[in-house]
RNA sequence: GCCCCCAUCGUCUAGCGGUUAGGACGCCAGGUUCUCAUCCUGGAAACAGGGGUUCGAUUCCCCUUGGGGGUGCCA
């Protein structure tokens, strides 16, 4: 570390006020695994994580079942994961299933299944928090027992008596990983309930007591757990337990800067998997907000976000989800996958559309060959390769109008037609020497008679190389095409000429 | 209201007192190509404002403004 000046010693400037992170002393960092990789960025030196005696940590991941996992959720499953692969430690899940209304055994099946689905399986078998309620209740009967807490009927509710923990009547302090020392004055923390009258524990202590047992070394959890870790801390001592680690990270918000609503739909895992993106690249790009290698790396596999990960390194402001981003990194993923695996997501799309039910496997693979970087989602399969699987395709209305009802272009295509037919040999070589030798004989452009035969034949302005594309329908799918769409168009024509 | 936290291009970020403030996504313009996608080149685009401290502040301090979180016998 750097020598810091004397005079910044301490937690406090002479007015009082907290020093934000960087200026403050106590952010120097004490536990090893937290913080070798910031001393290591800071210093520009290598140091042995070895030497320094700490145990791999143990993370969990605490959700509380509510059918749907949101991103937001996911990304504090993602960091606890990351942080444990990083330092060789443990990943654990506690289902928090305490409100009975909304933990059903569904809801808890959808907790697992995102997580098995973005690849982040927990270590050891998940914690129920619903099972431990009597432990729950014995801790509280012994703070009772220590004088740590009192049965009060709390407001005078008549509700009867609850019980409630004493706080120690002194400021409370604690290093946050990404916030850096935060400290409370006892003023603002008040007593706070335990056990509820009806005999439930609070979330407080179910939750602290289970960190204990599940041996949690580090705590990273969302930023709206802030100000309950100062009650949490004071618990830990209480209990006799050393508090673990904390670090808490910054809320994802939505396209308008505000923190995620119902309404803003499109932010459960579910929906991302349903839409076609890949795990890996959702894990990509939630690890990468508000968090950065600090290299300038963005695509990087699940190995290398594991081999990088640093909760120094962690943004303390909220950061904003962007779907246009996600999209690139999906692409990007896309195009690193092996051929295989992406033929396989490509064609589940078809089949989903209820296309190439009975295609051959080999021209399935010759049309995802040659439609290369493409795709960038499975979801967009279908409608990008339907023309490939059936007669029936649509046609781009405005590509119709650019291409195909433009002066001369049904002529070009009538005669294209007749050259193709004519051919001896219907491959790429072939047909692109037919069309040039066309165009040249018409004084035309390659490209005049090159993008109607395309929509022509695609019903699309976009696609492979036409030639390749030719070659694949095939001389039978390619005349037939052409008929239909020159008999169409020219009917078309007519009509239109007659009403005018 | 009170308590706490935060603030670099539109977005995600690098930056740790001296930089032409860097990168990525997106955007714009060129190039390659039959289109689209890819690829290549270039461009526009940021330190919220005001005071300090300092020879020198994006960087350290304060205030303001703006955002966020918390303020339950919810989790």
């Amino acid at each position: 570390m750097r020598e810091l000046d004397p005079r910044l010693r301490g937690r406090a400037d002479p007015s009082g006020r907290r020093l934000p992170r960087r200026a403050r002393p106590g952010r120097r960092p004490r536990d090893v695994a937290l913080c070798a990789r910031a001393r290591h960025r800071r210093r520009g030196r290598r140091r042995s994580l070895k030497g320094d005696c700490m145990p791999p940590p143990r993370t969990r991941f605490a959700p509380s079942p509510t059918g749907r996992v949101h991103i937001g959720n996911l990304r504090v499953a993602i960091f606890n994961w990351l942080f444990a692969r990083r330092h060789g430690g443990t990943f654990l899940l506690r289902v928090e299933d305490t409100d009975r209304e909304r933990s059903t055994e569904a809801a808890c099946q959808a907790v697992l299944d995102a997580l098995a689905w973005t690849g982040l399986e927990p270590d050891e078998p998940p914690l129920y928090q619903s099972g431990r309620q009597a432990a729950h209740l014995e801790a509280a009967e012994a703070l009772l027992r220590s004088g740590h807490a009192y049965r009060e009927d709390k407001g005078g509710t008549g509700r009867g008596e609850c019980v409630v923990f004493r706080m120690p009547g002194e400021d409370i302090a604690f290093e946050d990983a990404v916030k850096g020392r935060l400290i409370k004055r006892a003023a603002d923390l008040p007593d706070f309930v335990l056990v509820r009258s009806d005999g439930h524990p609070v979330f407080h202590l179910a939750n602290v007591l289970d960190d204990i047992a599940m041996d949690v070394t580090h705590v990273i959890r969302g930023d709206d757990h802030v100000e309950n870790t100062f009650r949490h801390v004071a618990l830990y001592r209480a209990l006799g337990a050393a508090p673990p680690r904390f670090a808490h990270l910054p809320m994802i918000v939505n396209a308008q800067g505000k923190p995620y609503a119902k309404r803003d739909g499109d932010a459960y895992v579910g929906e991302f998997r349903e839409r076609g993106y890949l795990p890996e690249a959702l894990l990509n790009y939630l690890a990468l907000l508000g968090w950065s290698p600090g290299d300038g790396r963005e695509v990087l596999t699940r190995k290398e976000l594991v081999a990088a990960f640093d909760l120094a390194g962690v943004q303390p402001s909220p950061a904003r989800f962007d779907p246009v981003k996600l999209d690139w990194i999906n692409g990007e993923h896309m195009r690193r996958l092996p051929a295989e695996e992406r033929l396989a997501g490509c064609v589940a799309d078809l089949r989903a559309h209820g296309l190439a039910e009975d295609a051959d496997p080999g021209y399935l693979a010759h049309v995802f060959a040659i439609m290369e970087d493409r795709i960038k989602r499975y979801i967009d399969a279908a409608a990008q390769t339907v023309y490939f699987f059936t007669e029936d395709y649509p046609f781009e209305e405005k590509a119709v109008r650019k291409r195909l009802r433009r002066p001369g272009a049904l002529d070009h295509l009538a005669a294209l037609r007749d050259r193709f037919a004519a051919l001896p040999a219907f491959d790429a070589a072939s047909l692109e020497a037919a069309l040039q030798d066309l165009a040249d004989a018409r004084g035309e452009k390659a490209a005049a008679l090159i993008h109607p035969t395309r929509v022509a034949v695609s019903g699309s302005a976009a696609g492979p190389g036409l030639y390749v594309l030719l070659e694949t329908l095939g001389r039978e799918r390619v005349l037939d095409r052409l008929d239909r769409v020159i008999a169409r168009e020219r009917a078309a024509a007519a009509d239109a000429d007659g009403a005018s």
